[in-house]
RNA sequence: GCGCCGGUAGCUCAGUGGAUAGAGCAUCAGUCUUCGGAACUGACGGUCGGGGGUUCGAAUCCCUCCCGGCGCGCCA
């Protein structure tokens, strides 16, 4: 991309002054640049000449002239300035700008794609939320962010892999088990009350209907007893089948759902595992349960891996499962992506990465924080009486994929979010998704019409695009590579939604300014169509990474 | 009490070492005989939570205090 030749060319710079002794010698620090605020102060802008004043022991405008006299010429750059305090000023030629619309046109959905990521096999398992109950709003979040990230990183070239983990073992599921029997046997007119600490939702007798449907009284059992366990997996399956559905309905699909409970299954990862820490003297036993030892490797405290009844913990299967992450399938890099109420479980969990063989540093763990429901000003609650929650696809359904999606990846993950189930909907010009869904939409109507007129931007002469707005549209697409790149360094999906409010708004100012279909200027309007290509495949490919859609018409 | 996250324009948020701190919405004032007005232009609006420090340069890094959210050994 542009910026790195930037980069580069500022680099030979240094290079050349030091060789010519119009620089003394030292190690260069590495060179960046950044897109000045204002636009007289250039396209790029480098600040080498501050930072290495110090070393080179002279001022920095002196550093700043003597590099501005080494940059080699390049074909995009139609000026190198020096500004004080001793900025390194680069500019974009005009002519360079506008023959990047055939280029950016030519690349269609491939355009901004690159192999950053070198094939890396990289695994992100986001949402991941208990099968229990229903997918909620706060997991949309994690699920918009987790498939965004996702996407973004294939763009990158790297070779991922989606993963939900199905918590299909321990406690909850079987509160969940006994819910379930409850409520099956109140579909043959037993008396029994859901139990105190179980699930209150009316979705459990759904699920106990439905199987009432399919197998009749098969799970009956004399009262009083206990159920067979294979009721509730047959629960946790339903209600992973609703999960896959709900997610499905947000654009998320997996490559693979791995389940908690194959990890203790014979040959599974979780005695392995143990027997490891075991050995390493990690685990002691104490108070009747069985704990890892993290405190001896720096953590706050010790956690307890088998509970005094005998159950493993969701630490330790967790563990057993980042085992299977990194030790067995040789990930070359993991991202969990977690609720911010999971904050206290990242250390741990790294913690234990490390003390089975795992490299920690290759484990991110992105966190979001919690997501709030509003219609207008008033709240909504998460949770209404009885365990009835709002559902994912309540909003879904409410407000489309689109919104949903776009509304999630609009704050950063550190961010507290309002999720405004009034604003979402409204199709007007508060509303940030119909305004960049409206530009694409716009687009595709001129290229419509254009086509009806017989005319196409075939043997366009891009360097008619000397227009401002032309050339400042110019300028936004060719960003859509950085913001990518950026994306994938921060973990940050919400650097998107902001470049597609910019980009879009960029268009606007041209289609306001510019007119494409003009029978008096046939040579203009094709050049104007081959950006409006242009333009509508950047958007596109930035929508698509959303998951949002680039409608023709709206 | 300890840990993590946040505090930036009236509201919702970008911006994590650069130049005069930005955007959307809201408010006010404008733009259209032509490709989609779900648009465009301008104005108004800031002690970047407070204080101290580091630096040529701090919203950004360090220290400290205040406020809000989340979490803190047998839930996940």
């Amino acid at each position: 991309m542009i910026r790195d030749e930037i980069i580069e060319l500022v680099g030979r710079a240094l290079h050349a002054a030091q060789a010519a002794g119009d620089l003394p010698q030292f190690a260069a620090p590495e060179v960046t640049v950044e897109h000045p605020q204002r636009t007289e102060h250039g396209d790029f802008s480098a600040n080498l000449a501050l930072r290495i004043q110090g070393l080179a022991k002279m001022k920095a405008l002196e550093v700043a002239e003597a590099l501005r006299r080494h940059v080699p010429a390049h074909e995009a750059v139609s000026e190198v300035r020096v500004a004080p305090p001793g900025f390194l000023n680069l500019y974009l030629g005009a002519g360079w700008l506008a023959g990047q619309a055939s280029a950016i046109a030519d690349a269609g959905e491939r355009y901004a794609s690159s192999d950053r990521g070198a094939g890396q096999r990289i695994q992100i398992e986001y949402v991941s939320a208990n099968p229990t109950g229903p997918i909620h709003v706060g997991n949309g979040r994690g699920a918009a962010i987790g498939s965004t990230l996702a996407n973004v990183m294939v763009a990158a070239g790297y070779d991922v892999e989606q993963e939900y983990y199905v918590n299909d073992a321990g406690t909850q599921v079987a509160i969940f088990g006994r819910t379930l029997y409850a409520r099956y046997q109140q579909l043959f007119g037993r008396d029994v009350t859901v139990p105190e600490n179980g699930y209150p939702g009316e979705y459990v007798l759904d699920v106990a209907r439905g199987i009432k449907d399919q197998a009749g009284d098969r799970f009956l059992r004399p009262e009083g007893e206990e159920p067979s366990a294979e009721l509730g997996q047959l629960g946790i399956q339903v209600m992973v089948d609703h999960i896959r559905e709900d997610l499905a309905l947000m654009g998320v699909e997996y490559d693979r759902w791995y389940s908690e409970r194959s990890l203790q299954a014979e040959g599974g990862a979780y005695n392995r595992v143990l027997d490891l820490l075991r050995q390493q003297k990690h685990v002691v036993e104490r108070e009747g349960a069985v704990w890892f030892a993290s405190s001896e490797l720096g953590e706050s405290k010790d956690n307890v891996l088998i509970r005094s009844d005998g159950m493993p913990t969701y630490y330790a299967t967790d563990i057993a499962y980042h085992y299977d992450k990194f030790i067995e399938r040789k990930f070359d890099r993991v991202i969990d992506i977690w609720g911010a109420d999971h904050q206290g479980h990242v250390s741990r969990v790294k913690a234990a990465v490390a003390a089975i063989g795992g490299d920690p540093s290759k484990l991110d763990v992105l966190l979001y924080q919690l997501v709030a429901l509003r219609r207008g000003d008033q709240a909504v609650p998460l949770s209404k009486r009885a365990g009835e929650i709002v559902t994912l696809r309540d909003v879904v359904e409410e407000v489309g994929k689109d919104a949903t999606r776009f509304f999630f990846l609009l704050p950063s993950a550190n961010q507290t979010m309002d999720f405004d189930l009034e604003l979402a909907k409204k199709q007007s010009d508060e509303n940030p998704v119909y305004y960049v869904q409206y530009a694409h939409a716009r687009i595709a109507g001129i290229l419509a019409k254009a086509v009806e007129q017989g005319i196409s931007a075939d043997g366009a002469d891009a360097s008619l695009l000397t227009h401002e707005a032309e050339q400042t549209l110019l300028r936004k697409l060719l960003l859509l590579p950085e913001v990518l790149e950026t994306v994938v360094d921060d973990l940050g999906p919400h650097h998107l939604p902001h470049y597609a409010q910019d980009l879009a708004s960029a268009f606007h100012v041209f289609y306001t300014q510019c007119r494409v279909i003009d029978a008096e200027n046939p040579d203009l309007s094709r050049a104007r169509l081959l950006l409006l290509e242009a333009a509508r495949v950047v958007l596109a490919r930035t929508l698509g990474l959303m998951g949002v859609s680039a409608p023709e018409q709206m």
